[in-house]
DNA sequence: TAACATTGTGGGTAGTTGTGGGTAAAAACT
DNA sequence: AGTTTTTACCCACAACTACCCACAATGTTA
C-alpha cells in the first residue's frame, strides 16, 4: 500500500503488555521514513495522553524551542513542560517500543489502549480518558470549531 | 470513454461480502488517476455514511490539517476528530477495498449497499440511511438554496 | 448469434501482524 | 567484585489480512 511519508491517520486498538511495552501499528511504522532509524520520541501529551513523534519531527520542534528568547518567562516554563518529559524510542523487531511508568501513569494506562494517529504525530490514549476528553471538548467553543470547518474541505 | 479525472458522478448499487469488501464501481476507478496509486482514503462521513477520497485529494486535507497548531485545544479536537476514522486502503485486482468494522457500524451497512459518487469524493450508504436522510433533508430551508443558487450557475 | 472481454461476487491460502514470554547482555546498586 | 534489577533481543504462535484463483452475469465486438 502506499503511505504519506511520516504521516499517521486513524485509530486502533492495542494492549500494554506487562513490561511496559506497547506495538506501533504496522501502517505507522511503514509510514516512517527510513530518516528515522526506527526511532520515535515519546513525551507528554497537552491532553492525557502520551505523544510520539518521528525522530525527524521532534527535531523540527527543538529547533524552534531554540529560537524562543529565554527572557520571557512563558517561554522558559514552555521550553521546560516541552522538553522535560521526552524520550526518545527505538522499536524492537516485533515494533514495539517501552513506555516510562512516568508517562504510562500520566496517561492512566492500564491496559487496553488506543492509538490514534494525528498526521505529524500519534497520541496514546486509555479508552476511558478518551471517552471523558471528547464529551468535554464537544461543548467548547462551537465557533471557533465552525471556523475550522469552513476553512478546510472536507 | 474518456472521464474527468478524479471526479466521480453517479449513483451505483453493490453489495457488503462476508469479509466486509466492497467494490468500487468500474467507472469511478477508471477516472482514478494514476498517481493515486490504486488508493483511496475511507473515512466516517458528516451523514451517517462514508467517505471515499481519492489518495491525492485526502493528502490536500492532510497539508491543511498540518499547518494548524496544536497549542489550541480547539485544533486537537478539530484534527483528531477528523483524522480518527480515516484509513488508506488499495483496492485488490477485484477492484474492492475493505472497510474497518466500525465504519461499517457506523453507517449501518447490512449487505445491499450505494455508492454516490460526490464530485471529489464518493459516499457508501445503506439503501434505508439513504431514504431516511433525503426525507429529512426535503425541508431544507429555501433561503439557504438561494445562497447556493448565487455561486452555482445550473 | 457466437465468441470474447469486462465486471461483480465468493472463497482458499500464504504471509503478515499482534502478543506473550524466555534468555542473555547491560546497568544499577550494595 | 558480586548481586540484583533492568533492558534489549529472540523465538513462538494464534488471529488476521491481502493476495490469488474461480466463476457467473453482463456487456461488447465481429
Amino acid at each position: 500500500m502506499t503511505l504519506t511519508k511520516d504521516t499517521f491517520i486513524g485509530e486502533y486498538s492495542y494492549s500494554l503488555d506487562s513490561k511496559g511495552r506497547i506495538n506501533i501499528p504496522a501502517k505507522f511504522r511503514q509510514s516512517l521514513s527510513e530518516d528515522n532509524d526506527n526511532t520515535f520520541v515519546i513525551s507528554r501529551g497537552m491532553d492525557p495522553c502520551i505523544y510520539v513523534y518521528p525522530l525527524l519531527q521532534w527535531q523540527l520542534i527543538e529547533q524552534n524551542l531554540k529560537k524562543l528568547s529565554s527572557l520571557q518567562s512563558v517561554n522558559r516554563t514552555f521550553i521546560r513542560n516541552t522538553v522535560r518529559y521526552a524520550t526518545p524510542s527505538t522499536y524492537d523487531k516485533q515494533g514495539r517500543i517501552s513506555l516510562s511508568p512516568y508517562l504510562i501513569n500520566y496517561a492512566g494506562l492500564v491496559r487496553d489502549v488506543q492509538i490514534i494517529g494525528m498526521v505529524n504525530k500519534m497520541e496514546i490514549w486509555d479508552p476511558a480518558q478518551l471517552v471523558e476528553t471528547d464529551k468535554r471538548n464537544i461543548s467548547i467553543d462551537p465557533r471557533a470549531y465552525d471556523d475550522l470547518a469552513d476553512k478546510i474541505t472536507l
